[in-house]
DNA sequence: CGTGCCATTGAGTCAATTCAACTTAAGTGG
DNA sequence: CCACTTAAGTTGAATTGACTCAATGGCACG
């Protein structure tokens, strides 16, 4: 199928006309790169660091985020086993990226890439398509931050975490970060965050047996929270 | 320097390592798409419709947006002459322009703009660096409006125009847009656009001699508006 | 068994919104 | 060219959704 297996499954609903799905094997692409390990809360690069490497994330959680010179902050990504990040090279990193828990990540240098992709049309293809897919998934984020309600937000949120952990059993969802993470993404305080959750358990929605998973007893109607009500 | 001279100029801060500078002579490509006008308010293409057509701005100004079901907007990008659009095509168009006054474009076959592009490396490498202008534009969007305030949305998007304009007198920007567009590219209310714009008249910063100009009388201060006060 | 981090809940505040009135500018057709 | 109509923009007052501040609960770890 593909040279690279890049993949992002960062979706709300699949992207049309633009289908990789998750391929986690092993991929000859392994050869190319050094095998690289972080604890929980450690940076992988940082924002305006020189974009040497890109990395494919072998297990654990990464958030991808921007920082305003008063310590807000902006998650544009969460980034998951199988997904690519620092692809999008400008000679910088445009984003930091952090591991939201221990991480196992293939570097791979960027010349390197660059000249496999300028051999290999597969390849080439594949990093075209992954930049297409960020692009789409960031504007789908601007409807969700400039328009939505913040238990649209939350609810659509949700949705999809479970979209992306399809492969595991359905209802059960892992959340690998914290409310705050989840509140930098949202364009919300770690508060009202809470809150919705709190509101949507009551409802009989989800359930939230430790903070890091939630299980979802009516995706329904979790996906009609993510729409305006009345 | 480029065979096909995509440019996107809207930027807030030169993008580091990612200087395509507006250039907008008549470029060998006019041979390969046609002319096409659009009137103010029509619409150039439909979110979801066929990515049959990219089209490049000759004059005129457009919007891109995404609209929800229930009729609230988001606006993604205003472009302007020399800009691009629908390049980002996945097999349907992902956002809905339309001609904000008075529009002459040339539309290029999707399929000849991809095959020129598989032929030709430094058409490849223009599509690719637009791609990453757009997702670097998008990303700066997210942290507008999932963490900025009012003062300093509209602020920045006064910068915004600013820079976009360093060709023409610096200080007269023009708006092509209504406060509406304004609005829904903010994440915003029309209401509260206005009241920021009166806000900064009040401080000497701009003069808005009518409603599709505004003056910069104080770039420093302007500039100060966008970040956080105290 | 503290100590610290994260999450939750409540109470009060505030920035931005909604609702409403009004002004200004831009067509349009006689 | 002017009267009429409509669209766009501005301002004020009241409302509200999300935020800030503050207190408390729960869990992990040394």
């Amino acid at each position: 199928m593909s040279a690279l297996a890049l993949s992002t499954r960062q979706t709300n609903l699949p992207p049309p006309g633009l289908s990789h799905a998750a391929e986690r094997r092993p991929s000859m692409l392994a050869a190319l790169g050094n095998t690289v390990h972080f604890a929980r809360n450690n940076t992988i690069f940082g924002e305006g660091d020189d974009a040497e490497y890109s990395y494919r994330i072998l297990c654990g959680a990464v958030r991808l985020s921007k920082m305003m010179s008063d310590g807000r902050r902006q998650i544009a990504e969460f980034a998951l086993p199988g997904d690519f990040i620092g692809i999008n090279w400008l000679d910088e990193h445009a984003m930091t990226a952090e591991a939201l828990n221990d991480v196992t990540v293939v570097a791979y240098a960027r010349g390197r890439l660059e000249r496999l992709g300028d051999e290999n049309r597969d390849v080439r293809t594949e990093l075209f398509d992954k930049l297409r897919h960020d692009l789409w998934a960031a504007q789908n984020h601007l409807v969700i931050l400039g328009r939505q309600s913040a238990l649209e937000r939350v609810a659509g949120f949700l949705v999809q975490l479970m979209e992306r952990n399809k492969d595991r059993d359905g209802a059960r969802i892992d959340v690998p970060m914290t409310r705050q993470d989840i509140a930098d993404y949202l364009g919300l305080t770690i508060e009202t965050v809470c809150r919705m959750l709190t509101k949507l358990k009551s409802y009989g929605i989800i359930a939230i047996p430790d903070r890091h998973t939630i299980t979802v007893r009516n995706a329904a109607a979790l996906r009609r929270s993510t729409e305006p009500e009345e």
